[in-house]
DNA sequence: TGGTCTATGTATCTTTTGATACATACTTTT
DNA sequence: AAAAGTATGTATCAAAAGATACATAGACCA
């Protein structure tokens, strides 16, 4: 039933502004590696994550470095940004999961912003949490060195999965810090000599 | 005469806001190098500038590196968090100059939220831009060499202050980009040497 | 089974950044 | 003018991070 996913999204108490979105609204699906959006790209329109995940991180040349990953109910602050102004995008957005996707036009969003109260907290929501991680990130990038912030990494991955085994190659790590494979095997390694983790090919258990 | 301030805020359009701000707010005067709020410090309160300038900082252990300056008419995104959230200060906020400052309790935020248009757009406009100036930094601080972004930030100092000359001393460039004083004087001096500026006591020339 | 792709290990060298120490010189205070 | 404080110049050494190159090994495929 093409309800499915407003409920799904129990963010938008209002009737009305629930019709709305399945009135303006459209659903596409995307696939683990697919770019949603490029770092300079016009958006008019705003992506809110039913299923899946995106990753939205910075480029520059070979490097890359995560901002921060939108899943399930939440939406992204570059589009977030354009809707208002007429803006850019400072990131790219890639799909890691099999993702189910709602776009709504950006032109509803100031509007809604004023009429729906369950829409200005989930607006206001989003900025403020963004806005928490991005600062976190910052002073991360800021003050400490890699291996700390690749121990971070490790930490909360294996937090969040629940598991000591984190499923994750070297080359992917170095483009979630903003560094280069080798730097990341060499603390690895490193880590692995202090048994502090074990390596596998394309793992690494936590000890 | 009392409503003088909040004439010069002339942010908010609703006259009920408007007294809503003269009942509840509370002036403040800060002189250059107060500390108004401390990173883990509680905060109920959300300041706006009416006058002045506040630096909004990080700092661990002996370094510090700037987020961004809060001018007047606009308020600081740590105490706009922690008023939707019980949260706390993530960063540190001094006066560097002499500067007016209207206080407001933090209750009143959301519910203004609601209530006052202007309001609400003034918070979001805060995000955004304040969001937007962050993930600019992150960009810089993650890929860009330190040289770079002082030259970068001389040169945007330069214009905001249309002037070619720049006084500021070494240590408070490290202050600003998170190093320390010994680096810049050395970029400085390579800077020199390239006769992209000339060094003074307390300031540089750029050419 | 051989070839190809991906992931990892590691050595070497360079660059960048940081830490420490000390000298010099200008400014402000007493 | 002497003293104290602040700003700058610079040498030396160490650590962190990056660049390059190449080797090995597992995974996957034809």
């Amino acid at each position: 039933m093409k309800e499915d996913w407003v409920n799904e999204l129990n963010l938008f108490t209002e009737p009305q502004l629930r019709s709305e979105i399945l009135k303006h609204g459209k659903v596409i699906q995307a696939k683990p590696g697919d770019v949603l959006i490029k770092e300079g790209q016009h958006l008019n329109f705003l992506p809110i994550v039913i299923h899946g995940k995106i990753r939205v991180y910075q480029q520059k040349d070979d490097r890359e470095i995560l901002l921060y990953y939108v899943g399930p109910q939440e939406t992204c602050m570059m589009s977030l940004s354009a809707a208002y102004m007429d803006y850019n995008s400072a990131a790219f957005g890639m799909a890691t999961e099999d993702s189910e996707i709602l776009i709504l036009p950006a032109y509803l969003i100031a509007d809604w912003q004023l009429k729906y109260p369950s829409w200005n907290q989930y607006i206001i929501r989003t900025y403020k949490s963004r806005y928490d991680e991005l600062l976190n990130s910052f002073g991360s990038v800021a003050f400490k060195p890699i291996a700390l912030r690749l121990k971070d990494y490790l930490l909360s991955s294996a937090h969040t999965n629940n598991s000591k085994k984190v499923f994750v190659s070297h080359q992917t790590l170095a483009n979630e810090l903003g560094t280069t494979r080798v730097v990341i095997s060499r603390i690895l390694k490193q880590f692995e000599k202090e048994k502090i983790l074990k390596l596998g090919r394309g793992y690494m258990e936590l000890v």
